[in-house]
DNA sequence: ACTCTAATGGCACTCCGTGCCTTTAGCAAG
DNA sequence: CTTGCTAAAGGCACGGAGTGCCATTAGAGT
């Protein structure tokens, strides 16, 4: 399966940089074939450089551990995140914003999906692979809590902290649902429909937070009837339409 | 500081059952000093076992790891966390038991207030300690999200997987928020106080979920009449508290 | 005093990760 | 074509984590 890349005929030195991005995706598939092959601890960083056609040395100069080789790199989404945070409009709701925050991720996972899966297999598996992954889920998450606690405080929110990291955690959790849905179909449901699902439910769980407006000249008097077999959300929704000023 | 620890005259074979828990505290507390005055990295295995006065291979019959040894045992809290689950009123709002039972977590780091505020110290500045605090909570988190995606099935939820996960993320992320106040203060505030709080605010939030109540042959109708100002959150607690027919 | 058991300590080994140094490929100027 | 120059690769050696193996020893029971 990986017979190309093991034995492929490559530059002993003086590569270019798009042999570098080359090489360094020939590791990452010659890493994940061989740990799905003979297992994560019983492959050693030898055997994947070799299966690349570099020496121990040279893996560890394109990654940082063994683990690292089949890890994407989260730095330039955690960074897209960070813009798109910046530059978003204040007067939208910050967990709708922070939903798209983690759309980004979730579209950096679709990219790739052959390796998406093979790595959702790996993670599942190898509890060391496992906390590798988690711990990349909570860098990502303590992004969208700081963003929502600074978005909360500026709304005068006395609990911002609490509510900010609430919310973010459950963006976060919305997030990984949906990703996990979509690993354990082998990449073909269609994760951007569930994601908006799920993403609208967490919204619409934080509305609660939504800060009386009191600088409203045209006080209004809401009243809602219904009956108690209704649910119970049905009835928020109805009401924070109402709310909204939505009409009705 | 660990001068008692350090040279420990410790009978070195044929140790008792008391002495083994004593052992193994020796070796935490080494363990904690040494990360704390020169380090996690630069702090050798064998540095740790003859502070508590113990070889080396001695440490690893104690504690899998060199990490291991400042990270409590959470395998009888999650045991005891089940336990919970598994004799918890049916009837009962799921959200709340799960509160619970992160309260039993709380608890833990509670009944130990001196390691508990040392560890995070290292959490905080040593990367690969903090991964390894994020994914012992991530285990909690998954327990929960298990117990609640049941109760949500059992509820006839259609999306109980979904609002499973997102109300275990949300009830993990209050803890965790309360949790690190206490430990940033020192170990000093009431932690419990600023828990009943943050699980009354996930409880509130997710009592979206409850299903209408379909078998109950006393229909009513539930009015509310509010003004706009009155921020909503105040509005679905009384709406919801009128469902439940907490009178109003 | 003897035996049996369980815990310890030491030894050797594999592997990860790193610092240091040499070698080589590719490039540019003469 | 030759001669430097630089960036990347390879090799080597080292420290430290974690593990299997085995001898040793303390302590309890007889």
């Amino acid at each position: 399966m990986s017979e190309e890349s093991r034995r492929a005929p490559r530059p002993r030195a003086g590569r270019t940089t798009a042999g570098r991005r080359q090489l360094r995706h020939s590791l990452t598939v010659a890493a994940i074939d061989l740990f799905l092959e003979q297992g994560y601890e019983t492959t050693t960083v030898d055997e994947i450089a070799s299966a690349a056609g570099v020496g121990r040395r040279t893996f560890f100069r394109y990654f940082r551990s063994k683990d690292d080789a089949i890890f994407p790199n989260h730095e330039e989404v955690l960074q897209d995140i960070e813009r798109l945070f910046a530059t978003a409009d204040e007067k939208r709701n910050p967990v709708e914003v922070a939903c798209a925050g983690v759309g980004l991720v979730l579209d950096f996972y679709l990219s790739d999906p052959d390796v998406s899966v093979k790595r959702y297999a790996l993670t599942r598996t190898v509890s060391s692979l496992r906390d590798r992954e988690v711990a990349s889920v909570d860098r990502y998450q303590r992004v969208l809590a700081r963003f929502l606690r600074e978005r909360f405080a500026a709304a005068g929110d006395p609990l911002a902290d609490l509510r900010g990291s609430i919310a973010a955690a459950a963006v976060a959790a919305a997030h990984n649902h949906v990703l996990r849905r979509w690993l354990r179909s082998g990449g073909k449901e269609d994760a951007h429909a569930h994601a908006k699902e799920a993403f609208q439910l967490v919204t619409e769980a934080s509305s609660l937070y939504e800060p009386a407006r009191t600088e409203s000249d045209d006080e209004q008097t809401v009243i809602a009837v219904m009956r108690t077999t209704t649910s119970l959300s049905e009835v928020v929704r109805q009401i924070s339409a109402a709310y909204r000023g939505d009409d009705a």
